[in-house]
DNA sequence: ATGGTCGGTCCCCGA
């Protein structure tokens, strides 16, 4: 049997429902990260979701940020409703649960990554201080020696290939060498970049701005991410961008990322 | 070269 995980930021829960509703009947994924529901978890759509067939974890807020974890599969445990290492962090950017796969538990993380503009800045800093504890918790779960797929955007791209025109993203938080350095420096640990893994090709993208036209010319960039423990990264069998989302009716800026294991 | 769009909340912020 295979193990689809998929990643993606709905920019607004409420206002992308049948958008979200839509892509789960046709696309089935086991596993769904959702990011930036903007809401407190009273106001997540719960009945609808699991009505097809999804257990519901929510780590929400009022306003900003919000993740969401959808499974078919059991959910065997809550390990984490925030990424650990500041208590004082109050922003709802990180859940991860224990699911149960045919060969074994799966961990699964949904994270939103800070964007960290503008840069530099304390909005910046926040975003490396954020990254830096990622990648910490990432060495901790390493040791677990299971399959773990941490799944989100990561407002980051990580290669000059990845977006349309890298000279026109020069000094942003998403593409600074600090952003990447902290990035890389989580795949140093261990961890392998789907992605990359499965398919690799450049140009191409998981986001696209509202503004000045992107989508109708493809100036987008690829910041949505699933990076595996080597246990899955081992069993990853292939990859998709759901790019035919980005061009429906009320569209979120960001399309769903998917990967299938064999697990 | 510039201006452009969403979503949530509330008269502006974040992306």
């Amino acid at each position: 049997m295979t193990l689809s995980v998929a990643t993606w930021n709905v920019n607004s829960i409420k206002a992308r429902l049948p958008n979200v509703l839509d892509w789960l009947k046709e696309a089935q994924p086991d596993v769904a990260c959702l990011q930036e529901i903007k809401t407190v978890d009273e106001g997540f759509p719960r009945l609808e979701i699991e009505d097809l067939g999804y257990n519901v974890e929510t780590v929400g807020q009022k306003t900003y940020n919000g993740v969401a974890l959808l499974s078919k599969r059991p959910i065997e445990e809550i390990s984490q409703r925030a990424l650990p290492g500041d208590e004082d962090d109050e922003q709802a950017r990180y859940i991860e649960a224990v699911i149960s796969a045919d060969q074994g538990p799966v961990r699964v993380a949904s994270i939103y990554l800070p964007n960290g503009n503008p840069a530099p800045g304390p909005k910046y800093d926040y975003k490396l201080n954020w990254m830096k504890r990622l990648k910490a918790h990432a060495k901790a779960l390493l040791a677990l020696e299971e399959p773990v797929i941490l799944a989100g955007d990561y407002n980051l791209i990580p290669r000059d290939s990845d977006v349309h025109d890298a000279a026109a993203w020069e000094g942003d938080a998403l593409i600074r060498p600090d952003s990447r350095d902290a990035f890389a420096e989580i795949l140093w640990l261990g961890y392998s970049e789907a992605f990359l893994q499965a398919d690799g090709r450049a140009h191409q993208y998981t986001f696209w701005d509202y503004q000045a036209g992107a989508w109708q010319r493809n100036n987008g960039i690829r910041i949505d991410h699933l990076l595996l423990s080597p246990q899955a990264a081992d069993r990853l069998k292939s990859v998709e961008i759901a790019k035919a989302v980005r061009g429906k009716e009320k569209a979120s800026d960001h399309v769903p990322f998917i990967g299938v294991f064999e697990l």
